[in-house]
DNA sequence: CAGATAGTTAACGTAGTAGTAAATAGTTAT
DNA sequence: ATAACTATTTACTACTACGTTAACTATCTG
């Protein structure tokens, strides 16, 4: 569980999980990035540059200009991290059989956002 | 989502996600918690102190020894950064039509929990 | 080629955080 | 009351992480 801890440490600063969360709109060069999140370029190259190594995003070349890059996010740390809160949860699952409702709260949740 | 912040830095330290993973089966002391990390008791102290400010457990006394208290989990940080969790992986659901095999994915997952 | 643009890297200072050892507080036991 | 037990708090130290300024790389444009 040695990702988790880089993945969770990576989402634990207000200016990485803003970007994951304009990311989520689309993809993002950096300059946008760093705009957006109100910090300077080199600032936000380091946030970058953490959550590439954690895995969270991915860069990508641009065709027309050679020096943009557009950024991305990746699914897979998002979905070990889902998938070990799911086990933490089911905690209370199994302590007072409240699970059941909750996995209907997310699916009605889910069928909206289809 | 300043919530989000503590949670996140509590989680992403792997002594404090050890002590989460073994309240998960259910509630414990200090000591006990504290042995089982093979860390110190001061140091798992201050874990202890981080995990209750972010309200990620909660402590309760026991009646025969009033030196005792056992640690338990709280519910509310996991399902507010369960319902982040949730928005940001929407991203593929909106993206690449995948939302629904990963909702099967998860609704098997808690069959097979309970 | 010279200058501008996009982004990253380097060096520095600062602040937060984890660990240890020693001291403290409250409770139980002899 | 004295000693033992559980847990926390208090210095104190070491390490890590973040931001800023300046320098550097690479690419595009006039």
């Amino acid at each position: 569980m040695k990702d988790l801890d880089a993945t969770l440490s990576a989402l634990a600063d207000p200016t990485r999980r803003h970007v994951v969360d304009l990311l989520r709109t689309g993809p993002r060069r950096a300059g946008e990035l760093a705009a957006s999140a109100e910090t300077s370029a080199p600032a936000m190259s380091r946030h970058l540059r953490v959550l590439r190594a954690t895995g969270l995003v991915e860069a990508a070349g641009v065709d027309d200009d050679a020096r943009l890059r557009v950024y991305r996010l990746r699914r897979e740390p998002f979905v070990a991290l889902q998938a070990w809160l799911d086990q933490v949860e089911a905690f209370w699952g199994e302590q007072l059989g409240a699970f059941k409702a909750h996995a209907e709260r997310r699916s009605t949740r889910k069928a909206r956002a289809r």
